[in-house]
RNA sequence: AGAGGGGUGUCCGAGUGGUUUAAGGAGCACGCUUGGAAAGCGUGUGUAGGUCUCAAGCUUACCGAGGGUUCGAAUCCCUUCCCCUCUACCA
């Protein structure tokens, strides 16, 4: 979330920010949310004003007592009784304050950076880069959700049948390959740098606080019953939330963790034409990578965040494309965010297979991740990424690898599959 | 899951209602000392908020978390989380 000093510092500022990710009445909000701000400070300074008293008269009447002084201590003792029920009023008013103003400031999304493009939709976020041509397809391509059942390597009805909609199961070849795609996006990351970590893929509410996901979006999550855990919608919760309350060294920066998990989501409502097969399901693998930067290194991050994730999809062959999102199709938490969409042959369109962003201090300040400059303490900026999510890469390599001997493998995944066709 | 014991600062650790303003030790930082180091000596060493032009200062909260009792709570009570031991279960 945003910091009050900052939105006091930076006014005007904010609410273009705001007003650039089409929150509506921004500058009501802003003036609001600083009018509650100052509404908390005076209801603190009176109780703390009230506080002080009492604890100088608890400490007289602990003196008179200890020197023998009874009948004086008694006497101050009902003096500073009668305080206690307006202090405690007091202090619920300031708590009350507090509360209705971070109500508020939740509920604000992350400033854009400047180089984040106006606009509403997908229509209107910027290609910055395309890698790669179009695959020559014969004229019968088939599309992946053909393709799987052609091979039968992933089987939709079977998780119909224990599960549900949306949770494949991955069979024989089809079972290899994701074993493959994830060995080898975990060690392309740790090539580069990264840390792997193996994080539990439930979370508490704490967690999903921390880096956006609460509250607001429980929707989106799979919830236990009795525990109250939420299932993980991406690695990016848990692994990030490893610096909860943490005052990182800046020696340790910048932190550079990966992980793989699956990931759930409840997809709530958004079924529809575009989501047949692989396109979306509510149950995927994906490998998460997470950075934690001073502030001023954020940015030079973010773009090696995005050559590394291009790197794997330029190894694995797959014509793609980079993309800025505009201020209306980005995230709530992210400053700026790169989407990598590969193009998928026999469905004729591009599919969004990464996304990479820096929320600068946004999910710091909720997680109160610090380090310490000149002995002050100052919030870390935090990045992520996709590299990669699994099934829409799937996807790509069956429709746009099938030939007539079958869907060739990357040569770079050979290694891990232990085959070069699916046939 | 049941019974019992615990959770104090960067770490160890004392503290069962009132100079706790959290003892003591270790670590760390700086200074003195030294040719240099060690030892020794001295000083300092948390987080968040408020006040303040800045700093200093003052002030509030924080002893796992939340609530309660009290003039006063690390200390007493309740709830909850986590750790340890034993039992049960289990991969």
């Amino acid at each position: 979330m945003l910091t009050i000093p900052f939105i006091r510092a930076n006014t005007e500022l904010t609410i273009q920010g705001l007003t650039k990710k089409h929150v509506a009445n921004a500058a009501e909000i802003v003036n609001q949310l600083l009018a509650m701000d100052d509404d908390r400070k005076a209801l603190l300074q009176q109780a703390e004003a009230l506080l002080e008293k009492s604890n100088a008269a608890a400490k007289e009447i602990g003196a008179l007592m200890q020197s023998g002084q009874k009948e004086l201590a008694e006497g101050k003792r009902s003096e500073t009784a009668a305080l206690k029920s307006t202090i405690k009023e007091r202090e619920e008013a300031a708590k009350l304050a507090e509360k209705a103003m971070l109500d508020l400031l939740v509920t604000l999304p992350n400033l854009p950076h400047s180089s984040v493009p106006q606009g509403k939709t997908a229509e209107d976020n910027e290609i910055t880069f395309t890698w790669g041509s179009l695959p020559t397809l014969a004229a019968d391509a088939q599309p992946h959700w053909d393709l799987i059942k052609k091979y039968d390597i992933i089987d939709f009805d079977l998780g119909n049948k224990i599960t549900g909609a949306g949770f494949p199961v991955y069979k024989g070849k089809g079972a290899r390959l994701q074993r493959a795609l994830i060995n080898f996006f975990l060690d392309e990351a740790i090539q580069a740098g990264y840390y792997e970590i193996q994080p539990p893929i439930l979370i508490n509410e704490d967690s999903g606080f921390g880096t956006g996901q609460l509250p607001d979006k429980e929707g989106q999550m799979y919830v236990t019953k009795e525990e109250g855990l939420y299932l993980i919608p991406t690695a990016e919760v848990p692994i990030t939330n490893l610096y909860r309350d943490v005052i990182v060294n800046e020696k340790e920066l910048p932190i550079k963790n990966v992980g793989h998990t699956p990931c759930f989501r409840r997809e709530a409502g958004s079924w529809g034409a575009h989501v047949r097969g692989l396109n979306r399901l509510h149950q995927f693998d994906k490998i998460e990578i997470v950075q934690i930067h001073m502030p001023e290194n954020s940015y030079a991050a973010l773009e090696e965040m995005s050559k590394h994730v291009q790197g794997i999809l330029q190894k694995l062959g797959l014509h793609y494309r980079v993309l800025r999102l505009c201020g209306g199709d980005m995230g709530f938490a992210s400053a700026l965010t790169y989407d990598m969409e590969v193009w998928s042959g026999a469905q004729n369109r591009w599919l969004e297979v990464s996304s990479v962003s820096n929320f600068e201090t946004f999910q710091a300040n909720r997680l109160k991740l610090r380090t310490k400059v000149d002995g002050k303490s100052i919030l870390c900026h935090t990045l992520n990424g996709s590299a990669l999510a699994l099934p829409r890469i799937v996807a790509a390599i069956l429709e746009n690898n099938q030939g007539p001997d079958g869907i060739k493998m990357p040569d770079v995944l050979v290694p891990y599959t232990g085959f070069t066709h699916i046939n």
